[in-house]
DNA sequence: TTTTGTAATATTTAATAAGTATGAATTATC
DNA sequence: GATAATTCATACTTATTAAATATTACAAAA
């Protein structure tokens, strides 16, 4: 007497309603005859609306009957699509991935990856930040961003890191420098020179591996201006107020005037890593480091 | 392992997902907690896609599980919403009544009723039709019209009519003409005029009405022209081009320069009828015929 | 009239939701 | 650290109810 309607009521009316026969609507459902004819009633009861007429012969719908199912027809249908997405979702072929990164990983790595996702997750949306270190480690950690770009090895608890990619670094030297390609052994010929680095605040793993390099030559550098913007160090490069050392790949993708000396010789590596929540569950982010890697 | 989702589940999911809370949620159903943790793992292999998080303490969802949240609610709201129309339109408080009538009819007894409807079921929609007596039956039998306004008392078979207004019948005379309220006293005054009368097609029994009217008088009229239009039969009588007999309500809205002159004397009446399809099943068609029969 | 085809009942059977009891695991509390 | 309390999951049983079979009632067609 007192029951709920259920999804099984719906599929059994819309047969109905589309047949409006009672032994076709059975056939079709592979159920029998009886059963549906107590199941329409039944939701007849439930919905106490009368929904078709049965006159001896022939069955109709009412108007009630006409709008359910319009409407029947709509609900079934949004829910085979929910169907589909939720398990695409669920399988990380549609979803949002959440991504951080430093300004220097829109060189390459990020494009490439959203150009991957795109490619092969139509579907998977991402928001992009560009954001310190530091501040992805606390989205990361506080679960408002999947997924961050950043140049640390260590990480705290809770967190994991896998590099990406490496690059070796860059002398950037204003355009009418002495120091050229041709004449360029090692850094120490700079030692007196004023340097210009990315902020320890913003990239404290930079930072210190700049001043490694500099130590591996026996110099410590005398460092004029620091800044998180590249485009910013660059202008300040080309304004002779110092020299910089950088990740070569930032040699792409600003309008500037200065040289870049790629040393290839020295030890130190700019690694980019990516870092996510150990215990993330969206599905999404899984397949996107999983093409990352495939980078 | 081959179940159908059903609503049960929805209502179960949505329960968790908001108390995020096994046993608080199946105390908000009033079922038991096993029984709950069943049907959403259930639910979960159904959807083949994992929708709760549960780790050894706190209950959280997975983007699926986000994602399905959202499309639930939405679902069981629409649900919500189209139980309600539908029990409305069951009721016949909701939905649409066809009508045809007669031009004579606009006079007073359909607006009466459209006012009314307004009023009582404002979500009741109207759709009107004016139509010859002839035109209205066939619209009724083919169901293309709900409900008819006509001037006859015998339908086919399958019909039912029911009488809803009577009036008297009125003289209608140029207003120059010699007879007035004053000096009249019989319609056989007027036996050699002609008579303009509508037509035998468009209304057999007003015509018959009519014509036994002179014949009670002992004569029979010359009916020099016919119309389908109390507007043209007017304009007739107003260019002195015969008299007419009309329902006496025929006397309002029109702008015309004629008089009327209304015969209670005699036995006559025009009796205008509702017609209708003994089973039309449209619920706002019987909710307007009761409120057509207080009026 | 008989035959055929329709939907509705009556009754039984099978499926399954939901209940009880219990266990494993974790956190809170002394 | 041990104990208690609380969590959700599992095993098993019961109660509910969907659905099957068999049948009836009715109407239209042959």
């Amino acid at each position: 007497m007192n029951y709920q309607i259920e999804l099984r009521h719906f599929i059994y009316f819309l047969a109905v309603a589309e047949e409006l026969h009672y032994r076709k609507a059975a056939e079709k459902l592979f159920i029998s005859q009886p059963g549906l004819s107590t199941q329409i009633k039944q939701m007849e009861e439930i919905l106490q609306t009368q929904l078709f007429v049965r006159d001896k012969k022939k069955v109709r719908l009412t108007p009630a009957g006409e709008f359910l199912k319009k409407e029947v027809e709509f609900i079934l249908n949004h829910l085979d699509q929910t169907k589909k997405q939720l398990k695409l979702i669920g399988q990380g072929h549609m979803g949002e991935v959440r991504i951080g990164f430093l300004g220097s990983a829109m060189q390459n790595v990020v494009p490439d990856l959203l150009v991957g996702l795109k490619e092969k997750y139509p579907l998977v949306h991402t928001t992009l930040e560009e954001l310190s270190n530091r501040a992805q480690i606390n989205a990361i950690l506080s679960d408002r961003l999947d997924l961050g770009f950043v140049r640390m090895s260590r990480v705290p608890k809770g967190l994991e890191v896998k590099p990406v990619f490496e690059d070796t670094f860059s002398l950037v030297l204003p355009q009418d420098h002495p120091i050229d390609l041709g004449n360029f052994k090692s850094i120490d010929q700079l030692a007196h020179e004023d340097f210009i680095l990315f902020s320890q605040d913003y990239s404290p793993e930079y930072y210190d591996t700049v001043l490694s390099i500099c130590e591996d030559s026996g110099f410590v550098p005398k460092v004029s201006h620091k800044s998180v913007h590249a485009q910013t160090i660059f202008k300040l490069v080309e304004n002779k107020l110092g020299i910089a050392i950088v990740p070569t790949t930032l040699q792409h993708g600003f309008q500037m005037e200065v040289k870049f000396i790629e040393m290839k010789q020295i030890r130190q590596r700019a690694v980019l890593s990516m870092v996510w929540k150990a215990d993330n569950r969206n599905p999404a982010l899984k397949n996107c480091m999983d093409l990352l890697l495939k980078l």
